[in-house]
RNA sequence: GGGGGCGUAGCUCAAUUGGUUAGAGCGCUGCCCUGUCACGGCAGAGGUUACGGGUUCGAGCCCCGCCGCUCCCGCCA
């Protein structure tokens, strides 16, 4: 027999009614002369009772036997559960099954770990969750995160069908492409010596969809880097892909605005303040030292290299008579730092290329720091009034090359933030999304060891239109046509307008980023050629699904928002991957291993 | 590639900082219990302290190695 119901369906209005249930046994209460079992479904759970005064012996017998999660079919009549045996908790918590027949269809063993009780499940270890992944998947937490990402991707199909985009796969077995993330390869068979690549992006074929006059293409598109794994990165991953023919960047703003009001509402019931605030990169590392800052807080940082050109304090004048400048942040509040933040902080600084990390406490009226002797009243009054510097504050100092003091205070910003956070002197609001686009990035960025310039998005990117003739005279100069969107220091996606004129791309190609004429045409002649016969202004962006629903889930880890994930070394403790191949599977692909021993 | 954290019963943790027989809660097994919903009560089983070495009269604790998980840096056009 089928079931009737779901296990979070049945409700006042039912009593009477003959039911028939199927489920899991979440708990089970026996209380010797009656037994309760919650029975349990992916919609709820609804409480079944097992009277011996009207039910043969065996049935009881069989429900007394029942462990946790085993798999049972119910059938019986709901009822309204006796005065005072409400339970509030549960949706189903007015009524009962009062149980007439039971088939047992699966008795579960022992679990490894207890799944009913979400508090102590939640603490188990996850490298145990990830090996009975299908036990951690039935938790409500998980199961959760599952049915919202379903039905973010469920409304992003349905935003995108609206506004005219076609949904295209593209291919999962494409070729290297040895500028940016290492990628996966696949050796071809059938193509002796020759491999496959994994896409680290679906970049090229939407770039030829519009070629192809599609013009509004989009995926949910799985992607592949072979790079080492963070919390939120996987090797394979999973992104909202869209490109777009015949539009500006504010097209695309509006487009992603538009995605991400329609998600956030379906979601979450809450609606976003759109257009999104406008920040352009150079303003973003000034004042946050971030091209993804957190703009929940301020802890802002402030320029002094001016007024310390011609300081007494050789380390800071020395930095900027080198072309570099002198930042400091107010972590306010944070005099009583330990020794452990601060050197927590030290290695922060050094980490970014710093030799160390000036400081000024403020304690007791005073500023307390070696270097104060050397400053002048005027630079101290300067560094009072921009930082607001009173009493308990902890100054922080960089010097150095633009980029670097930028991010190195930049990092201490965010350390220094969730240590106020902790002590209760800042608010950082879980539940508040400032969402912002980073704008006027550098086309370029220059690589010191190789000495060449490499594309600081990927090579397709347009030059802002009136910065184009310095390509070749001042790349530093040209601004890129990229874009990224940035939520509560969360890069959520970029892309950018691309190039579509094939004298420009060769440029890029060829003299700016100085990669060989008969290399480019290997890698992306296909592509130059395509661009020949009539390819129309375009552009498009790709936003980390998983980060995406990651934060919607308030998790930071994206493994609690994927099904199946890669522990931190890439490997799946469930299915026990990646495993080995045999001789005669390698002898097939013509390939040979050479592994190094350990020494 | 580098740095940090963790690993004790099936699970979550403790073990007075090197000292007798490694404990608790949950789970499990048995018994009792007719209104529970984290049911309750009684009893019991369950340990190569991840693994391999070392120091020591004595190691869960200290040292070295190794494996696994995790966080971060590098890396992620």
């Amino acid at each position: 027999m089928k079931r009737t119901h779901h296990c979070n369906e049945l409700r006042p209005i039912h009593i009477g009614q003959t039911v028939s249930l199927s489920g899991w046994v979440h708990s089970r209460r026996d209380l010797g002369g009656v037994i309760f079992i919650d029975v349990r479904d992916r919609e709820g759970r609804t409480q079944a009772v097992f009277d011996p005064s009207d039910l043969p012996a065996d049935v009881f017998d069989r429900a007394a036997a029942l462990r946790s999660e085993s798999v049972i079919r119910v059938g019986g009549a709901v009822r309204q559960r006796p005065e005072g045996t409400v339970n509030p908790k549960i949706p189903t918590g007015e009524v009962e099954v009062l149980v007439k027949d039971l088939e047992v269809l699966n008795l579960a063993d022992p679990l490894p770990f207890q799944i009913d009780d979400p508090e102590s499940a939640a603490k188990v270890n996850e490298e145990l969750r990830l090996k009975y992944r299908y036990l951690d998947l039935r938790r409500g937490d998980m199961a959760r995160n599952l049915r919202l990402r379903h039905a973010v991707a469920t409304a992003t199909r349905a935003y995108f069908d609206e506004h005219g985009f076609l949904e295209i796969e593209t291919p999962m077995l494409f070729k290297s492409t040895p500028e940016g993330a290492r990628e996966f390869l696949v050796p071809c068979r059938t193509n002796p010596g020759l491999f496959y690549a994994l896409p680290q992006s679906p970049q090229q074929f939407k770039q030829i969809l519009m070629v192809a006059g599609i013009e509004r293409y989009f995926q949910l598109a799985k992607c592949f880097r072979d790079e080492d794994l963070r919390a939120d990165r996987q090797p394979e991953f999973t992104q909202i892909d869209i490109e777009m023919s015949f539009i500006d960047r504010e097209d695309i703003y509006a487009t992603i605005e538009g995605l991400l009001s329609r998600i956030w509402r379906r979601a979450l019931n809450r609606d976003l303040a759109t257009p999104f605030r406008r920040l352009p990169f150079r303003e973003a590392l000034d004042r946050f030292g971030s091209d993804k800052p957190d703009l929940r807080f301020g802890l802002e940082l402030e320029d002094f290299t001016e007024a310390f050109r011609a300081s007494e304090f050789k380390v800071f004048s020395g930095a900027v008579k080198a072309g570099g400048v002198v930042k400091a942040i107010n972590a306010k509040g944070l005099a009583g730092v330990t020794q452990g933040q601060m050197e927590a902080m030290t290695q922060i600084a050094k980490d970014g290329g710093a030799k160390g990390l000036a400081f000024i406490k403020v304690e007791n009226g005073e500023w307390k720091a070696p270097m104060v002797k050397f400053f002048t009243d005027a630079e101290k009054t300067l560094l009072r009034q921009k930082l607001a510097i009173e009493e308990g504050d902890l100054i922080l100092f960089a010097a150095g090359e633009w980029l670097m003091a930028c991010e190195i205070l930049g990092r201490i910003r965010l350390y220094a933030a969730t240590v106020l956070e902790a002590q209760g002197k800042l608010s950082i609001p879980s539940d508040r999304f400032e969402f912002l686009w980073v704008v006027d990035f550098p086309l370029l960025s220059f690589d010191k060891d190789q000495n060449r310039w490499y594309s600081s998005h990927h090579p397709f990117t347009a030059p802002v239109a009136e910065d184009i003739p310095f390509l070749t005279t001042d790349p530093r100069k040209v601004r890129g046509q990229h874009y990224d969107v940035v939520v509560n220091g969360v890069e959520l996606g970029g892309g950018s307008i691309r190039i579509h004129q094939p004298a420009v791309q060769k440029v890029v190609f060829e003299d700016v980023l100085q990669i060989p004429p008969e290399i480019a045409q290997a890698r992306f002649g296909y592509m130059l050629e395509a661009f020949r016969y009539g390819a129309p202004p375009h552009g498009g962006i790709a936003l980390g699904f998983d980060r995406l629903i990651a934060m919607l889930c308030g998790t930071p880890s994206i493994r609690d928002v994927i099904a199946f994930p890669k522990t931190a070394k890439g490997t799946c403790l469930m299915t026990d991957s990646p495993g080995t191949a045999d001789l005669k599977q390698l002898r097939d692909l013509y390939l040979e291993l050479k592994i190094p021993s350990k020494q």
